[in-house]
DNA sequence: ATAATTTCGGACATTTTTGTCCGCTTTTAA
DNA sequence: TTAAAAGCGGACAAAAATGTCCGAAATTAT
């Protein structure tokens, strides 16, 4: 479904998200402790989301990343996964064919549109926070 | 979603399924060329099928490949899938969590879990018949 | 019998994804 | 002011997925 550094990088961001409600900053090496992660390549994510403006850094001791009060309350799933997957999981068809759409459906095109359209809406009504929640709660 | 070895294994064998309707055998270039795939890489796959018995296979001229009218009607979408990506698309945690379940759920458990059983249901419900009938008529 | 045509399987090659290393910059605290 | 602690970015490495090549085996037609 999603590729390892998109995994990756919702866990991380999840980490960091309830580490900010307690007005903690995170090191990348707790980060990867926390989500059983390789740290450098988590590393790399983490860039990409800082990039995107999804969590925050700072440099120096005392450093490390947080994501900001508004962000996660606003940022969807949704964002973090275009950040690193890109879309790929929307579009295309599913057995790969390029001549494939409304006019023309491959023989699961409907059946996909449908699944399609649930993780769509899954993806993006799903907010950094609420997810946070149910982490902190399991 | 499915492995591009996938593709090229669902695309294949609808093509060959299309053609055993007309009692015609295909050749491994002609399906290639059919499903615009790598020859090579094509028959690699070919070869996991037949060992599966989803489909079979003739050497020599006049050879190739056939799917027999009771896999047609019997073999579903879920066994060429099983049989080139394994069950890996039906297990596991979405977010990649060794420690997650009913009882310790991810936060994007039960909403994972209806979209992967909507999946299985059309993998296991769908048959190769079924499929080359709408391919045939698009 | 022989040549041609096809599948089959093993070895190899390329590309993509995943992961590592290291030196640099920034920032803090002593 | 200096040393330590953090993120940052580029180069490199390993693993997995995708794709190629070629020779062997089987089968058919000549």
């Amino acid at each position: 479904m999603f590729s390892k550094a998109c995994e990756y990088g919702i866990r991380a961001t999840l980490h960091i998200a309830v580490e900010s409600q307690q007005e903690r900053r995170v090191s990348l090496k707790d980060i990867a402790l926390a989500i059983d992660s390789p740290e450098a390549f988590t590393g790399k994510i983490l860039q990409q989301l800082v990039h995107n403006n999804i969590i925050h850094s700072l440099k120096g001791p005392t450093g490390g990343f947080q994501v900001e009060q508004l962000d996660l309350e606003q940022t969807t799933l949704s964002k973090i996964v275009e950040a690193i997957d890109g879309n790929s999981i929307m579009v295309g068809c599913g057995l790969g064919l390029k001549q494939c759409n409304e006019k023309e459906p491959c023989p699961l095109h409907d059946q996909f549109k449908i699944i399609r359209e649930q993780l769509k809406y899954m993806l993006e009504n799903t907010t950094i926070y609420e997810m946070a929640i149910k982490l902190e709660h399991r």
